[in-house]
DNA sequence: GTCTATAGATGGATAGAC
DNA sequence: GTCTATCCATCTATAGAC
């Protein structure tokens, strides 16, 4: 039981990532300054360095944990006994879910990731893509052999459309908005399986 | 006709445009600097003030005439005398062959506005969007309004998953791959209006 | 755990020679 | 039109006092 010692520290050092994700997510990684986010803190730029070992530190800890949990209910899902449809769908409903509960992180990734990729440490990121294109590729596969997705689309660029489609919109979404986050979820996968054109049309 | 006399200078001025432009696409405007942009253009970075004011004037200027021309087809688009469907059809097929032919602006454009609407010289940046929102919306209204359209659809959410959807692939496209911008326009137009999903199903 | 103080690097921009 | 030389602001990070 050593959480009670922990707890403290740990509290504190979740704060500060949750203000530096915030800021990161605002304005961008580069365009951060460690100031920005101590003034943000209430501490002065140096103090940040008894908690973290750099700026590039923080937004590591930052996406690592986000990205554990995300890919964690892909896996969930891909491993479940639901039909491929309903896959697909869970897929981009925990996405949108993802956006809402975990917005700066997701902001963070989207925009900052190929800048971050030039760093050796955060190499890590390009296999998160690689492992996010297996996912949808699979749930789509899954999909058009089952029969309940059309054989004639092209898959890759299926897959990219629904990817950048489902993640760019942490770009305009906020929370407590008109429409709650699985609402949007409903709408997108509705244009995303039957169109935007009358059926009879 | 003071073309002549005037062309070295514009074309010398359009050849470092076209190289800043390159590198902020690439790299981002925050994080290229001017050292970036003369050193790619084989000169010193002071060399670099005797054609422009400033590394703010340079991304000014490229977006500047980039939106220009683009904005420019739009309203040719809606002036003009295609039925509902086929001007929604245009205004993406107009919008992917941007990304072709003028893959850098785009990418600034879509990496960076938000970072450059914080300047007051990049106000009218604000101005474009709310156009940009006005094609679609009249787009998707007289779609809806002619019947071709469902109108069963948040025109709000419609409008920004064609927004996103049709912006984002410059995060991917690349000018001579296995698709051109044609094709990945018409794959993009069969998904949005008829949907991913067999038709019986 | 935070502050004071500052090192060391890098950035945008300028002045004047050539 | 480019170069030399440099200013000044800003940034990340460190060392040591409290």
């Amino acid at each position: 039981m050593t959480a009670p010692a922990t707890e403290p520290t740990n509290s504190r050092r979740s704060e500060l990532l949750a203000i530096a994700a915030g800021l990161f997510a605002e304005k961008g990684f580069k365009n951060t300054t460690v100031r920005d986010i101590a003034d943000a803190a209430g501490i002065l730029s140096g103090s940040l360095y008894h908690h973290f070992d750099s700026k590039e530190s923080m937004v590591d800890e930052i996406l690592r944990t986000f990205q554990e949990e995300l890919f964690g209910q892909y896996d969930e899902i891909l491993a479940g006994g639901l039909d491929p449809a309903a896959k697909l769908e869970q897929a981009v409903l925990v996405s949108f879910e993802a956006i809402d509960k975990h917005r700066d992180e997701v902001a963070i990734f989207q925009n900052d990731a190929a800048y971050l990729l030039t760093f050796d440490r955060f190499s890590y990121l390009a296999d998160r893509n690689q492992q996010s294109r297996e996912v949808w590729l699979t749930l789509l596969q899954n999909g058009i052999d089952a029969g309940v997705l059309r054989a004639d689309l092209d898959l890759e660029l299926t897959y990219r459309f629904i990817r950048d489609t489902v993640w760019v919109a942490v770009s305009w979404y906020r929370p407590g908005g008109r429409r709650t986050h699985t609402e949007i979820a409903r709408q997108y996968l509705s244009i995303l399986f039957e169109g935007i054109a009358t059926p009879a049309g």
